[in-house]
DNA sequence: GATAGTTGCGAACATCTGTTTGTAAACATA
DNA sequence: TATGTTTACAAACAGATGTTCGCAACTATC
């Protein structure tokens, strides 16, 4: 049944409300039974009747015959709240550590994995990957050492995007702004202590291009 | 019955791994059969058994009779994990707006929330908030116009930490370093460009320091 | 070897909980 | 008014699920 984007009834809002509250303070779902006392609905058939047009509006998903099966949604995205909002993404070693990263990584194979909601993450997630920056090759785009930064995994880049790109000769990878220049490309760091590197187009593998910055002072 | 810090046994260990795993891939926790089916377990009172010596160890915690109770907790900091994790974090306006901050802002208030994985802060996460900084007053010190930049909220701070600080007088918020000398209060901003203020000590009141930073690219 | 503690087993029990059924009131529509 | 849809109710049903009990095997300690 698809949605009718109908207006939620007063009831059913409020179930929705308390659904929402319910998954802050407990490690689980409501049951009906406790959606029906929270709401003050005389039978369980009425909340389980609700739960439907909720599920059918794509409010929530249900997972049939099972406990406290109730999994928010959110609404525009369609994308799983709760517990599932969270996205691990793999943090691996310093950039400048001189190895590639590799085609898939699994989170479970980085040394670190970083649990941050998808409401920060741009809509596509997949292919995301973390790096802690070594070195201040890019401090005056105040990137500094230490800090986490979060990569979109892609293979091209636009001019002037930042770039973690990966020196095939050198067996290095670096982050750097990335130019290219013809059959070469030119790797700007943004400190004015430090030389462009130039290299053979066909010699610089881009991994990923920046997309946030997360830095926590300790 | 306190922790015996006994270290767990195989079946521990692999309910534990089980019941990890089960809830990054649902939206509830798992029940005791699914777990005794999951780790190959013959009877559900052998579950029940080691899932009390998990709770008695500190890894869990039970909801007693509710279906699915089982909450996974941090070992070390006895804090909550799973749904618990993340932490809303309310986002208030641009710092120098000119409104000073609630005494106990709730998350609710707020013009927007920041869901924040537990473990990426620190281990006091109440009186913890954010705002999006507004200028570049804080430019050298790798902080930039529409960065999020978190604090926790205290009332005092040691010289050259970098706090927002209400200006009673000119009813103003700001993030400078922070630098009593003596009588007044030094607040410096870094930016070569721009002037410290200068203001008596019982006129500037801290309202936080600052713990981290958050820079989304869009 | 005796004893106590730990771990494991199977079955039964009690209750929690999702689902279904039959009925009815309220409402809109033709 | 007649009809169909939506919403609500109460009760019962069926399955899911936490809990308990008695017993046995194993281990450590004295």
């Amino acid at each position: 049944m698809a949605p009718s984007n109908r207006k939620l009834s007063e009831r059913q809002t409020k179930m929705l409300e308390y659904i929402t509250d319910f998954v802050k303070e407990h490690p689980y779902p409501p049951s009906v039974r406790e959606i029906q006392l929270g709401c003050s609905i005389s039978s369980t058939s009425v909340v389980d009747y609700n739960l439907h047009i909720l599920r059918r509006e794509g409010y929530i998903k249900r997972s049939p015959d099972i406990s406290r099966g109730i999994q928010l949604l959110d609404k525009d995205t369609g994308r799983a709240m709760g517990l599932q909002t969270s996205i691990a993404v793999p943090v691996f070693g310093a950039i400048a550590a001189g190895e590639p990263l590799m085609a898939f990584p699994e989170a479970s194979e980085a040394e670190e994995t970083l649990e941050l909601p998808a409401s920060m993450l741009p809509p596509r997630t997949d292919g995301m990957y973390a790096l802690r920056v070594k070195g201040q090759s890019m401090i005056e785009d105040l990137i500094d050492d230490g800090d986490v930064v979060l990569f979109q995994r892609r293979e091209s880049a636009s001019p002037g995007e930042m770039v973690a790109a990966w020196l095939k000769e050198r067996g290095e990878a670096t982050l750097k702004r990335y130019y290219p220049e013809g059959a070469r490309v030119r790797l700007q760091p943004a400190n004015s202590a430090m030389s462009p590197i130039y290299e053979d187009a066909d010699k610089v593998e881009v991994q990923g291009v920046v997309v946030g910055v997360i830095r926590m002072y300790r």
